[in-house]
DNA sequence: CGTGTGCTTGAGGGAGATCAACGTACGTGG
DNA sequence: CCACGTACGTTGATCTCCCTCAAGCACACG
């Protein structure tokens, strides 16, 4: 936790708040379902450790997700903006979850804001990354679709402090990566295949390794500019920290 | 403008600092791409009159939609927090624009705490919209699809505002209906004919008409709870203006 | 009155879904 | 150490929803 507040790009007032904010910590296990729209209460939760994925469902049970939370993370700026929470969290690895009771955010919030701006900035990129997964769905052949894919947790990863050869070494799933592609795990293993026949990827036990990232970039006519990489943590105040990106 | 800026959930002084910001007024008319994704220099634009539409498009021509940009909204925080819009915007209708110095804005935001945090609201519900797209694009038949987006247009405007007669007709070339479905324009023109045969929308000149609204909503099981309609205005300070919701 | 733009309709094809069976790794208990 | 069950992934056959391509239509506008 303290490790985790120290890197954010804030000054140290804003810093010294958050760790003096009261919180608690809790755990889960591969495969939890970490909250439920249904759940009435509202909590601040912010992901420190492990990773997890964010998903709606349909009536028939059907599932589609639109986001991995990687650590650092507010889960869930719904439940703390509006009191509800409008899809589903579940851990794909362990993970340790900071829960703040949601007065305490607002008054994070109306005191320090510098912290509001970071969420936005937040926000705004994760809102870029969705934008691309719907162009993904709606447009792109199921193969494009899984290169993609594939390409933009290896980039993201690798920004977030990854090493290349541990970024391009990917473990999901196949039905979790059906449904953040809209496809079916069946249609899943069939594409994986055209992709190792390829050459583009090989399967480890129970992971995808990315063999040839240019050549998969290419097949996915990948360009990483709606990762927003390159921008400042923070250009708002520009007397504020220059912190290492979340 | 002024009137568009009474009405924001903000304190006097914010409004104020809004009104006291340099601005240029520009015109854009039905069809008018407004910007692009490779057009430099970033600028604030704020959409004040009209209705705009966000996509992105692949390579070979293909086009996805993810947002319908009302007015009062901020065009693209992107280009204000990164320097780069990653979309595209297109004029669905003689539109207005408000173009502000990215400079003023990001002192606004240091001055003024209560329009980040208003932004980030915005932002909020307005992912929550795109990921319900996702979800469409990804898992919902067209006939379905197509409901469940008639009948959010339709809520959407009612919580603008407008009458519920008028949000029942719902004026969008086939052409767009489909970037937003992820469908082709012919299956679009099919897809609403299987509408009017059940009874849910009828047709006149350049505008579907929902005639069952409830109807319409049962089928694309549709659960307005994503749109955060009864959702504070404003939370975050207490003694912050109550105003009208944008 | 021609021309363009958007909508409709049809025939045919294909990408991906569905349903079902089988394989493989792993953990658990005997 | 082996027998068994479970969870995932693979593979095949068939089907269907939606795409593609193409032609025709309706209305607006010069």
């Amino acid at each position: 936790m303290i490790r985790f507040v120290r890197q954010l790009p804030l000054g140290e007032s804003d810093k010294e708040a958050i760790l003096n904010t009261p919180r608690d910590t809790r755990c889960f296990r591969r495969g939890d379902t970490i909250y439920r729209t249904d759940e009435p209460g509202a909590v601040a939760r912010i992901l420190v450790e492990g990773l997890a994925v964010r998903y709606r469902i349909l009536r028939n049970g059907e599932r589609q997700s639109a986001d991995l939370v990687f650590p650092t993370r507010f889960c869930d700026l719904g439940c703390i903006l509006f009191g509800e929470s409008d899809h589903f969290l579940a851990a794909l690895t362990e993970v340790e979850i900071l829960e703040i009771p949601v007065s305490s955010v607002l008054d994070l919030f109306a005191h320090h804001p510098r912290i509001p701006v970071l969420l936005l900035h937040q926000e705004t990129r994760d809102r870029s990354i969705m934008f691309e997964r719907l162009l993904s769905v709606g447009r792109r052949p199921a193969i494009r679709r899984l290169a993609h894919f594939l390409t933009e947790l290896r980039v993201r990863r690798e920004q977030a402090g990854v090493s290349p050869s541990r970024a391009r070494r990917i473990s999901l799933q196949q039905h979790w990566i059906g449904d953040f592609l809209g496809l079916t795990s069946e249609h899943v293993s069939r594409t994986i295949s055209k992709l190792k026949e390829r050459g583009l990827v090989e399967q480890q036990r129970n992971a995808i390794v990315i063999q040839d990232s240019g050549g998969l970039a290419r097949l996915a006519e990948f360009d990483s500019s709606y990762l927003h990489a390159d921008a400042p943590p923070q250009p708002v105040t520009p007397r504020s920290v220059a912190g290492i990106r979340s």
